[in-house]
DNA sequence: TAGATTGTTAATCGATTAACAATC
DNA sequence: TAGATTGTTAATCGATTAACAATC
């Protein structure tokens, strides 16, 4: 069995990516684990530690390329697939997402949208036409869909992830504020709004 | 010093508390940790821990009583506070958070929007007026704001987090995609999209 | 009583932090 | 050379899992 690596590294790894960015943009060509960490509020040591799991990066002395390692980390990432969704639920959240221009800065594109709301099914948004939910396989299918977004209720989350799984789509992205039981092969991830805010919530709580 | 509680049993709080939700729709009134277990799938033990992080909640042979258990939770959580949201930037994201209907059932209310476009300036969203950042100190004193919401792009929300600062939010939720840096009082929470969506990524690519 | 289930202690596992040799 | 910085091993810390006495 190939070592585990923790979801928390993975976590972390988007953070560098986006902070190699700057600083490319920035024309700085070298950066070190300490002033990676520094912008972050991340050890240098931690990020040490992260970078290690996937190969050696740096020079000793020196410290990283910071176009190399960016390159290197949105490989690890899978960034260069340029992943397609597919957003089903045309309400405000997912409306929004499928505007969300920092997806495509990342690679990914919306291209396609499902709603159940006849009303609007045939309309566009963003220059997306929405689709029947009894479209789904067709659709995702002609559409090479990759990733199933989820901004549907609670209560119909379930039976939307099972039609994106049967259709075919490769990983989930689940805003829907439930658990999804999904075949283990299909990455899921979950996007809970409520968890944050209630986290939120608690720690304003306890320190009155 | 208190004995820190994990942001890992934080996390799974909120959790529970829309499950024992769902559970008391059903009219059930007492359940097992391994009937909660089963529904979020996570452990038993796990639940039980968490749980006795706050006190004793359960009968031993017997379970929890729903009802009680979801109150303490919620109390545990501090949403007996009905917090009061401003939301800072109202593109695509936070409009469709200022339209957001599961927070008024967490207690918390959307309250001001502040946007630095003049040209929707004055006008409103869901019924609430949108205002200019310049006023920022006198409506969240007035409308007695809470949080901060942060919907505005990277580049501009540390300023963001500045102003809410100074003008007296308690806490701040911050959606763009960069490490803020508030003073140690201020409880913050990232809900950083492009986090979980490149943790997407690596899974999907890392399977195939 | 026997079966179910909590609360809590002990054991294990995994992640972070510290230390430091290697080397630019 | 002296100073800087990585990569890696060892130590520590914290979270999860296992086990089980208490008790309904």
């Amino acid at each position: 069995m190939k070592k585990m690596i923790s979801q928390a590294t993975i976590d972390r790894l988007p953070l560098y990516f986006r902070t190699l960015r700057v600083v490319e943009d920035e024309e700085m060509e070298i950066i070190s684990s300490d002033e990676l960490g520094r912008r972050l509020d991340i050890t240098p040591e931690q990020i040490r530690k992260d970078l290690a799991t996937f190969g050696q990066f740096g020079r000793k002395g020196i410290g990283y390329d910071v176009h190399e390692l960016k390159e290197r980390i949105s490989n690890i990432l899978g960034l260069q697939n340029k992943w397609r969704l597919a957003i089903v639920g045309v309400g405000h959240l997912g409306g929004a997402l499928a505007n969300y221009v920092n997806f495509a800065s990342l690679g990914f594109s919306v291209v396609a949208l499902f709603d159940k709301n006849k009303n609007i099914v045939g309309s566009e948004v963003n220059g997306i036409k929405i689709n029947a939910l009894t479209q789904m396989k067709r659709v995702i299918d002609s559409a090479a869909v990759d990733i199933g977004v989820i901004t549907v209720p609670a209560s119909e989350a379930q039976g939307v992830a099972d039609k994106l799984v049967a259709a075919g789509v490769k990983g989930i992205w689940n805003f829907a504020p439930i658990k999804l039981f999904v075949p283990p092969e299909i990455p899921l991830v979950n996007e809970d709004l409520s968890v944050g805010l209630s986290a939120l919530s608690y720690h304003m709580s306890s320190r009155e």
